[in-house]
RNA sequence: GCCACCGUAGCUCAGUGGUAGAGCACACCCUUGGUAAGGGUGAGGUCACGGGUUCAAGUCCCGUUGGUGGCUCCA
């Protein structure tokens, strides 16, 4: 006797066990029609899913009563469509073998692995999507069963789709005693999958979909395992959300850092120099030095001293760090004296024989430095030191090499070359935390003046069940303690990670996501209790005696390249005016205004703005919009009434409108105040602006 | 590195085996116009690179290189 609260709060008893579907059909026949699945005490079900105790039920259609876009709906559709699609697959390519078809954020993928010599390409898809639809139109149900462990691992052994059969062996050993299959129709005649489902009703309510691309994968993600082929595709509950969301794809692509970094001239990369070497073109190189300009003053204001060590350093330094034995996949090659190389040829000595001598210490090379700890333990090294001089914070926008694989380069977020916002403090235990803190603070300065809100902080904290990690227990505790306290102070959300420290101390990490919703790791902050002791660091203790520094690496906007990557896509070109290389541009009406146009540019270049101008032949609305068009924050139209009445008449950069004249020293001096504030004032307060 | 797609003028792109195109940008001329593109003329290409098939290749095939999406890896 079910009875059956729903989320309005209302109560339905039952004489027998009822399903969600039954349920539906009793509140209306508009419901019943809508409905997709059903939320069962929290958890997505079926609609067929048999009820016979009491339970909170919420039935999943399209829509929230809210009107928003359902994600339980879209992950019922997208689940169910990769079933459709693997079917059409199969129908198309036969003797495919499925693999893993899950849902994911923005879509779905299904896993395949294809019979010898047969391949996909994107041009089958049409077909593919065609037999889809064919299924779709035939609006078959997704009927569940379910076997005995044993007895399901034997049918799937009898089919011989290794695949299947591991991903049954999995679900067994993670607890599972019993295995369930979906039929896209009738069990036994039609299509089936091994799948826990759950799914929608019938393949009819599958609204929109579309395949995507192709990619390969691994098996279990293991490149030493067999090579996958994977087909992404989405769907939605009606064609206007694919719509929209297509749409959406193509707004994301016109503010993708890539986009706007050749329209803005603000970067290029070259195939003649290399693979992700990042040529910053003067517009660009202009943002990046405001912004580290920004950030060394703070730090100055913090007690950091700046440094400068150069890009390579000798191979046993980095033996000495561990770098060069540990990370030598994602090295540059190192680089050895010339007459030593045709010596050691003379000698017969064969490649690997020299990879050999030069793990071996046997003969020294140069390495281009894949990180800039190991220059600045160097510089502490350099003097004794007491715990009077302690904290000593040692910071450099220091470029670093790094041998990422061809297929992973991308951008500016993804190379092979970057520079740092790097630092690193030497300090005693007793000043860990307040050091930690002390990283943060600039996070929030530069996050906050920048108007980045849309981050998120990971906190990697030690597996309490390994023992893999350097340094005292009691060290890590006060530590760990210290990066939760940080990130708690920032005010945005931030997850505890346990495993996820670096075996050598705690982290922090800032996350954010690109334009195309990908994520990637900014800065970080990481407490070291191990490389102080692979330098033998001390300093001399109030005691007298010799004590041992703890280190603190800190990028807290990871590198320059993909911090001003993923900056280009937060202002979508846009850069406040601070930051943006071309300030203000000056645009006469006609020739009759050079003059005086002249002299309004000479006394913006004269207040330290960066100002051009723009004396071509063409009519004022030509010149506006190709202003526009690079984003230029403030346009200075100047006419003949501008020039008698020693006037510029304003427009700012998303405001589509003349905004009126102003004096040009008032002009000049508030510009001028708009970047040195960084923002703090600005030139727009002066008019009644629309809100943006 | 792996799979798929792509590389044509400075930029964005059209060109599906038969004499290389458009718009914008650029140069020159006309226009001197008050807030998102006035008009004309012109110059600009080893169709990424190397090989092959063909009477004929931007187009088909192979290789290389670079880009994009994804996988894997990431101090």
């Amino acid at each position: 006797m079910p009875k059956i609260t729903l989320p309005d709060g209302s109560l339905r008893s039952y004489d027998e066990p009822t399903t969600p579907a039954a349920v539906a059909a009793d509140i209306g026949p508009g419901l019943a029609k809508a409905a997709l699945g059903a939320r069962i005490d929290g958890t997505l079900c079926d609609l067929a899913t048999v009820i016979n105790e009491d339970v909170e039920l919420g039935l999943v259609t399209a829509k929230t009563r809210e009107g928003d876009v359902d994600e339980d709906a879209l992950f019922l559709i997208r689940h169910s469509c990769a079933h459709v699609m693997a079917e059409a697959i199969q129908a198309v390519f036969p003797g495919t073998e499925l693999v893993y078809g899950p849902p994911v954020e923005n879509g779905f993928y299904y896993d395949m692995a294809f019979p010898d010599g047969r391949s996909i390409s994107t041009e089958d898809f049409e077909a593919i999507e065609a037999e889809m639809k064919r299924i779709i139109k035939e609006d078959r149900p997704f009927c569940r069963y379910g076997m005995p462990a044993g007895d399901g691992l034997e049918k799937l052994r009898s089919e011989g789709s290794k695949y299947k059969v591991d991903n049954a062996e999995r679900a067994i050993e993670a607890g599972s005693d019993e295995l369930t299959w979906y039929a896209t129709g009738e069990p036994g005649k039609d299509w089936e999958d091994l799948c826990r489902g759950p799914h929608v009703p019938s393949t009819g309510r599958i609204g929109a979909f579309k395949i995507m691309t192709l990619a390969s994968s691994y098996w279990h993600g293991d490149e030493n395992s067999d090579r996958l082929t994977r087909v992404y595709g989405t769907a939605f509950a009606d064609k206007k959300q694919l719509k929209q969301h297509i749409h959406r794809l193509e707004e994301a692509r016109k503010r993708d850092h890539r986009v706007l970094g050749k329209q803005l001239k603000l970067f290029t990369i070259d195939e003649m120099v290399g693979q992700g070497l990042v040529l910053w073109t003067p517009n660009g190189a202009m943002v990046r030095h405001q912004l580290q300009e920004f950030i060394s003053e703070e730090l100055t204001r913090q007690g950091y001293n700046q440094v400068f060590t150069p890009h390579i350093g000798k191979l046993d330094l980095y033996r000495t760090s561990g770098h060069f034995p540990y990370y030598q996949d994602s090295q540059y090659t190192p680089i050895i004296d010339r007459a030593k190389l045709h010596e050691l040829a003379e000698e017969g000595c064969s490649c690997g024989d020299l990879a050999n001598l030069m793990n071996e210490g046997e003969i020294d090379g140069y390495l281009l430095k894949p990180m800039n700890c190991p220059h600045h333990i160097r510089i502490f090294a350099s003097e004794q030191r007491s715990y009077r001089d302690l904290p000593i914070r040692l910071s450099e926008f220091g470029t670093v090499y790094r041998w990422e694989q061809s297929g992973e380069i991308g951008g500016m977020t993804r190379v092979r070359g970057f520079t740092q916002d790097d630092a690193h403090l030497f300090c005693r235990e007793d000043q860990v935390a307040e050091e930690v803190q002390g990283c943060l603070s600039i996070v929030k300065l530069i996050f906050g003046t920048l108007g980045m809100e849309d981050y998120r902080v990971r906190v990697g904290l030690r597996d309490p069940d390994s023992s893999k990690y350097v340094g005292d227990p009691a060290n890590w505790d006060r530590a760990e303690q210290a990066c939760r306290d940080a990130a708690a102070t920032l005010g945005v959300p931030f997850t505890e990670e346990p495993g996820e420290a670096a075996f050598y101390g705690p982290k922090i990490d800032f996350v954010v996501r690109d334009v195309i919703g990908r994520e990637w790791q900014l800065g970080t902050v990481q407490v070291d209790y191990n490389l102080p002791e692979r330098f033998d660091l001390e300093y001399i203790g109030a005691d007298n005696q010799r004590h041992r520094p703890v280190m603190i690496h800190r990028a807290p906007f990871g590198s320059m390249e993909r911090f001003i990557g993923v900056l280009i896509e937060h202002f979508a070109g846009a850069f406040p005016c601070w930051l943006a290389p071309e300030q203000v541009r000056v645009l006469p009406i006609s020739e009759k205004s050079a003059d005086y146009a002249d002299e309004v540019l000479a006394k913006l270049k004269a207040g330290g703005v960066r100002a051009t101008i723009d004396h071509g032949a063409d009519r004022i609305q030509a010149k506006v919009k190709v202003a526009a068009d690079m984003k230029v924050p403030y346009l200075a139209v100047v006419g003949p009434r501008d020039a008698e009445s020693r006037m510029v008449s304003v427009r700012a950069f998303g405001v589509d409108r003349n905004l009126g004249e102003v004096p040009l020293d008032d002009f000049v001096t508030e510009v001028t105040a708009e970047m040195n504030s960084r923002g703090a004032t600005r030139l727009l307060d002066r008019f009644e602006t629309p809100s943006e």
